[in-house]
DNA sequence: TACTAACCTGTACG
DNA sequence: ACGTACAGGTTAG
C-alpha cells in the first residue's frame, strides 16, 4: 500500500503540497488529489495512472531485492512508489533541477506555472498548471529569468521549442527502449545522461534507468564498493554508460525501482543527522 | 575521449 | 554585514 508523503518527499515531484489530510499536484495539465486515510483519490482528468497501481510489486520487489541493503531499504519505507509523470513536465522539472536543490527547483517550478500556466479551479481551490510546451517555447528569455531559472532559462527555452518542432515527441520515446530514446533525448539542450535518466524514469516507462547523481554515487560507493565496481569519481559519459551497464546487470530490469529505494533510505538518514 | 572551468540562484556558515 | 562554499549537472573549450 502506498505511502502518499514518502514518495512525494522522495526527489520525484516538485508541484505537491500538502492541504490538511489531502495532497495536491499538478501533472502537466492535470489536478490530482489524495488522501491516504481513509483513501481517497481524484483527479480533474480523471486519469489515475500517476501512482503506477498497475505495477507488479509482488514480481518487482522480489526482482530488486539482490542483498540485504535493499531489502532494508525496502521494509523501511514499504509505501514508497515511482510516479508515473507528465512528460513535458517532467523533462523541464530535470532540466530546471541541474546543479541546483530540491527547494530551489520548487520555488523555480511554482513560479513557472504562476506566470505562464493556465489557472484553474479544482475542488475549490485554485491552482495554477504546468505550462504548455508552445506558451514556454514563445516566451521571452527574460519572463523565463524572472522565474528564477537562471542559466537554464535557455535550456528551457530551446527544449521546449524542440517539442513544439517535434524534434522530439514522447509519447514514441515511451515505445523505444531505454538506450534509443536516451540518445534522443541527450540531443536536447541542458540534457546529459543524469537528468535523461531522471526523464526516462519517472515520465518514460523505463524502470531499467538508473540515474547516478552525486547521492547514488556515495551510496555506491558506501554499500556497493565490493559487488559494483567502478573508479575515481569524475564520471565522464563512457565510465557512466559503463557503470550503468552493471547496475543493471546486478539489479535487473527493474533497477530504477532499486534507485528509488536506495536514494530515500539515504536522503532519510542525512536528514535526521541534522535534526 | 578525458579533463576543467564557468555558470544562475539561494542559503548556510565563518 | 559580506565573502565563500555548496547544492540531485551540463556545456564549451
Amino acid at each position: 500500500k502506498i505511502n502518499v508523503g514518502e514518495t512525494i518527499n522522495s526527489g520525484q515531484v516538485f508541484l505537491w503540497d500538502k492541504i490538511g489530510e489531502y495532497w495536491y499536484g499538478i501533472n502537466g495539465n492535470d489536478i490530482i488529489e489524495i488522501c491516504e486515510e481513509p483513501f481517497k483519490i481524484k483527479s480533474l482528468s480523471n486519469e489515475k495512472r500517476f501512482f503506477r497501481f498497475d505495477d507488479d510489486l509482488s514480481k518487482i520487489i522480489p526482482s530488486i531485492s539482490k542483498d540485504n541493503i535493499v531489502r532494508n531499504a525496502v521494509k523501511d519505507f514499504p509505501g514508497l512508489r515511482l510516479l508515473r509523470q507528465d512528460p513535458y513536465q517532467c523533462y523541464i522539472s530535470f532540466i530546471v533541477s541541474s546543479n541546483s536543490n530540491i527547494q530551489n527547483i520548487k520555488n523555480c517550478l511554482k513560479k513557472l506555472c504562476q506566470k505562464f500556466g493556465e489557472k484553474i479551479e479544482f475542488q475549490n481551490k485554485e491552482f495554477s498548471v504546468f505550462p504548455t510546451p508552445e506558451i514556454i517555447a514563445d516566451a521571452t528569455t527574460s519572463d523565463l529569468l524572472k522565474c528564477g531559472l537562471g542559466y537554464r532559462a535557455k535550456f528551457v527555452k530551446k527544449a521546449s521549442k524542440d517539442v513544439t518542432k517535434e524534434k522530439i515527441d514522447f509519447e514514441s520515446l515511451k515505445k523505444e527502449d531505454y538506450h534509443t530514446a536516451k540518445v534522443k533525448l541527450l540531443e536536447r539542450s541542458g540534457i546529459g545522461n543524469k537528468v535523461a535518466d531522471c526523464i526516462l524514469l519517472f515520465s518514460l516507462e523505463k524502470l531499467d534507468s538508473f540515474p547516478l547523481d552525486r547521492w547514488m554515487l556515495r551510496i555506491l560507493e558506501k554499500y556497493y564498493s565490493s559487488k559494483i565496481l567502478f573508479d575515481n569519481r569524475t564520471l565522464t559519459p563512457k565510465k557512466y554508460d559503463e557503470l550503468h551497464e552493471a547496475i543493471i546487470e546486478y539489479f535487473g530490469p527493474y533497477a530504477g525501482y532499486a534507485q528509488q529505494f536506495l536514494f530515500k533510505m539515504e536522503r532519510e538518514l542525512f536528514q535526521k543527522k541534522w535534526l
